[in-house]
DNA sequence: ACAAGTGTTCTTGTATGCAAGAATATTGAC
DNA sequence: GTCAATATTCTTGCATACAAGAACACTTGT
């Protein structure tokens, strides 16, 4: 491995962070992370400092670095802006998807059936991260894909608490499904529409994910 | 000033490259910029991390940080992203604006007004910035605000060559005048509409930046 | 007992030192 | 003279050292 350790780092703290391992608000100790990794505090550092600048961790000077957390007001408007790029993927996408990208477009939404079908959370989880990511690359626009995969690893750690609602992951799937057959069709402005839909957080579903958002400040807290 | 030095290093940095006077493609050697300013490399390494994290240096691993130089490709897909978000900020904007808001966005168009028929580019160049910022702040989504204002940020080096081109600064001025408008009308689509059509380098406003671009080019190969 | 002020400790922020990889110059062969 | 292999230099990446500000505890006065 010739990558640079900061580098390295950095993503297993975004990892675990992602994961719930590192819940928003725990406190990020330069000294006992650098101690747990076996590192000194300067690749530490600039690790956290990427992860700052990225927006997963907050950096308060003199006084340390903690995991974002975002309130339900913020992470409202966060999921508001990811609605809008991946309507925008998806707009976009059906105008230029290439052939293979159609195929693997149908193949993790196949792979999101069968995950639904063995009523397997964690499963669903991951090919839905796959579908999604499907249509930002299939947008040709590269900047856009690496925006909204940005922004879609940001809201990661909330974004788990979602499936755990009750039959979501069974409407989920089946407004991909209705992606799906807008994007194929050629239907441009049904892709928007649908996908601005299926991310946007609104009346009750908002509810559900700020109910389970205090859950997570509860375990933050016990730390 | 109690704020960090690398925060003061890395907001000097930014500017240095947004006015040009680093242009894209130059080289950051870490011990030469620390000699600079008077430092060790430590904090110049950390500002150097937080720009590359924010795009506007590359930072290949071990041989160093260049200032960020998008192709014609990568900057056509920038504004096509930006595009979408300054039409999202102007659609919201519609809706959500306050009293004072509005003031500000009529006072933001006027002093356009006032720097275009001074014939002043640097002064339209600034107002222009204020016009755009007044309609971020306006959108009611404070997280939007901010992604808008990054990469407005990271498309600075390049915008500035924009209003350069003959005549840009009246058809420019002539658009915000419609945007405003149409925000104070209350018709969110046409503000949306306008907004996309006013940032879309499109056609020949497309090739003229290319153009400058690579003008922009040579003064970096100069050094 | 409580509040305010002060001193101690702990953490961050910056400087310096050292090692390893990349770029460059040098030397030798053809 | 040119190309290639090697040696040298230079820059980055990480470790360590030190300084300064913040948190915390303790003391002291009321």
């Amino acid at each position: 491995m010739s990558e640079r350790t900061a580098v390295r780092l950095r993503d297993t703290i975004e990892q675990e962070i992602a994961t719930g391992e590192l819940p928003p608000g725990t406190r990020l100790d330069e000294t006992v992370l650098a101690e747990r990794f076996g590192v000194s505090r300067t690749p530490i550092r600039e690790a956290l400092l990427e992860l700052a600048a990225s927006g997963l961790v907050e950096h308060r000077p003199r006084r340390g670095a903690v995991v974002a957390q975002a309130s339900p007001g913020r992470l409202f408007e966060m999921f508001e802006v990811m609605a809008e790029l991946e309507g925008m993927c998806g707009r976009l996408a059906t105008r230029r998807i290439s052939d293979w990208q159609r195929k693997a477009l149908s193949d993790a939404c196949k792979a999101c059936a069968k995950a639904a079908a063995g009523g397997d959370t964690d499963a669903y989880y991951y090919q839905n991260e796959r579908f999604h990511y499907a249509i930002y690359s299939a947008c040709g626009n590269s900047f856009l894909t690496e925006e909204a995969q940005r922004l879609h690893r940001r809201l990661k750690p909330y974004r788990r608490l979602q499936l755990r609602v009750h039959n979501r992951m069974l409407t989920s799937l089946a407004e991909h499904e209705a992606i799906v057959e807008a994007i194929l069709a050629g239907d441009a402005e049904a892709a928007e529409t649908l996908l601005k839909a299926h991310i946007v957080v609104q009346g009750e579903r908002f509810s559900d994910l700020v109910a389970n958002l205090s859950k997570l400040e509860e375990v933050a807290e016990a730390r």
